[in-house]
DNA sequence: CTCTGTGCAAAGGATTTGCACTACG
DNA sequence: CGTAGTGCAAATCCTTTGCACAGAG
């Protein structure tokens, strides 16, 4: 979740033809260092001790934009705002404990079997799950 | 999405000890038959229609507590407010144009090959996923 | 230089809470 | 009957927007 994280956000922007401002440096490299799963103002305040200069709004924006470019993500994680959460590589994966409500996240992309595997590694005791697709329909492509 | 859908969402509320109130009953109602992806404003107008003496307000409290019975889920779809879907039997998957934002639902839980699977029977391009697994954490079992 | 991006403050929505009242079990 | 559930309105919280200014390319 480190440096090769945030060039790849960075590049991703800039390739779209965003500019790469100071201020979406520092918001890009405390959301890749706090690896996802924070909410908009929990970035805010990270990005705000480093960046005194940096603006809530800004955070919002970026994020906003991030996730338009389907870099990121928001997610509802229990009470209130959103949580994002990281799409490296075009993926993304999280337990839930519906009891404390933790999240565990893990890069095993093994869709066949999966709950077996969930089961046995993490000795997480999967109950029910969500899969969302993100890509083109018909119409679209 | 009929009746079996509301006779099961209503025993698993009765089951827990939750009364089963006839405001509950016709939100739980229109809740099955749109279908899901609903927002609670929606539901509440829709249920409005069918009830005027249930107000917004036990709509979103009756949406809390189903999501705490882990019965529907909300997610985040485009702008706004919170939509809540189904999790008959556990499990949920839909697909999301990352274009223009449709949703479309699929059965299916054949979680091998499922991306190449997506792409031959919805002309869906899949591009990227998330999966969400629910359960218990070690340390809540 | 020009146009995108930023910051502030204020608006806009969605969701929650407090409290008196109703009705399920 | 007693407690969980409801309705209303107001409060609260999250997020978006309008506009003038600053900085990247």
């Amino acid at each position: 979740m480190g440096d090769q994280t945030v060039s790849y956000l960075q590049n991703a922007l800039q390739e779209k033809g965003y500019r790469l401002t100071s201020a979406r440096q520092v918001i890009v490299q405390e959301l890749a260092a706090s690896g996802g799963h924070v909410t908009a103002d929990d970035l805010a305040v990270l990005v705000h001790e480093k960046a005194p200069g940096v603006g809530r709004m800004t955070v919002y924006r970026t994020l906003e934009l991030l996730s338009e470019l389907g870099l990121i993500r928001p997610v509802y994680q229990g009470t209130g705002a959103a949580h994002y959460i990281l799409m490296d590589g075009g993926h993304h994966h999280h337990l839930v404990c519906s009891v404390c409500h933790r999240v565990i996240e893990f890069d095993d992309c093994v869709l066949g079997e999966i709950e077996q595997l969930i089961c046995s590694r993490y000795r997480f005791q999967v109950q029910s799950h969500l899969l969302e697709l993100y890509g083109r329909c018909p119409d679209c492509q």
